[in-house]
DNA sequence: GATTATTTTAGAATTATTCTAAATCTTGAC
DNA sequence: GTCAAGATTTAGAATAATTCTAAAATAATC
């Protein structure tokens, strides 16, 4: 994981979200400070609780147009493994997703593999892959 | 495709749900026939109102009911491309979903590659993959 | 045929997300 | 600097998606 300074982290909020033609503002960098502090893919609700500590007048819908902001500029995934609410997640290096099926953690997993050969049907455009594995975590596994 | 024969698929529905300590009921053989008329990967909200037409009296929990019994006894998938209602996909045969990012349709595609060498850690135990291609389909792209 | 377990039902309740309209902030033009 | 235009935030209402509840219906077991 490279460390980035203040400096730099703000530099490239500012670039990526000016990429989209939106504004940094002290809400988004609160949003994505949250999002980097604890990387447990957490929901917007969740979120929202922990950006209030730090910004008590934060408002919920601002939680959701902040992270849509991130999302939309390349700032942050959204992860989508499972009914219930969406998680979030700021690594954007590719990886995939573990999902407990048991205790409904999600976990970063690399992908050694390219997925290459998916063969899509005559002009369509693949943008990302998300890539999901649902199965039982190593502490739900030992509980059995 | 292989077709089966009414006779069949009944047989196949009970002893699939069966296998998973759950009965065959007139409720859950119309949410299992709603899927397979029409293959759109429909959210459980248009699996009642199709389901409705048939059997007029269903309510809405006993469609979740329905749709939860199938897909707990490996009858159907549950689909989670994006924020918002889930979808279900009675196709069993091994495949990924391309979602139309544009007009949030979602297709069934192959996968030809397996999908081998995700490293887990220690102690994870992989149940399924779920592979989601987020793009534009031809539709879409063409309009652009 | 009574007993027990499962399933369905309608509707309420809860959760997740989006919308709305007003207030605030930024930015660029003058 | 000041003003207008546009972007953003806010609180709260509205909507959408899902789950829960308790009673009634159905089916399986003894």
């Amino acid at each position: 994981m490279k460390a980035r300074s203040q400096h730099q982290d703000e530099q490239h909020l500012t670039e990526q979200l000016g990429a989209t033609g939106l504004r940094l503002t002290p809400q988004r960098q609160q949003v994505y400070d949250v999002l980097r502090q604890k990387r447990d893919h957490p929901t917007a609700e969740e979120v929202f609780i922990r950006a209030k500590k730090q910004m008590p007048e934060i408002s919920h819908a601002t939680v959701y147009n902040c992270l849509d902001a991130l999302v939309k500029s390349g700032l942050a995934r959204q992860v989508t493994v499972d009914r219930g609410a969406t998680r979030f997640c700021p690594n954007m290096v590719e990886h995939g997703h573990f999902y407990c099926d048991s205790c409904e953690t999600v976990y970063d997993v690399e992908l050694p593999t390219e997925l290459t050969g998916v063969v899509l049907p005559e002009g369509f455009q693949a943008g990302r892959y998300e890539i999901a594995i649902h199965g039982t975590c190593a502490e739900c596994a030992k509980k059995k």
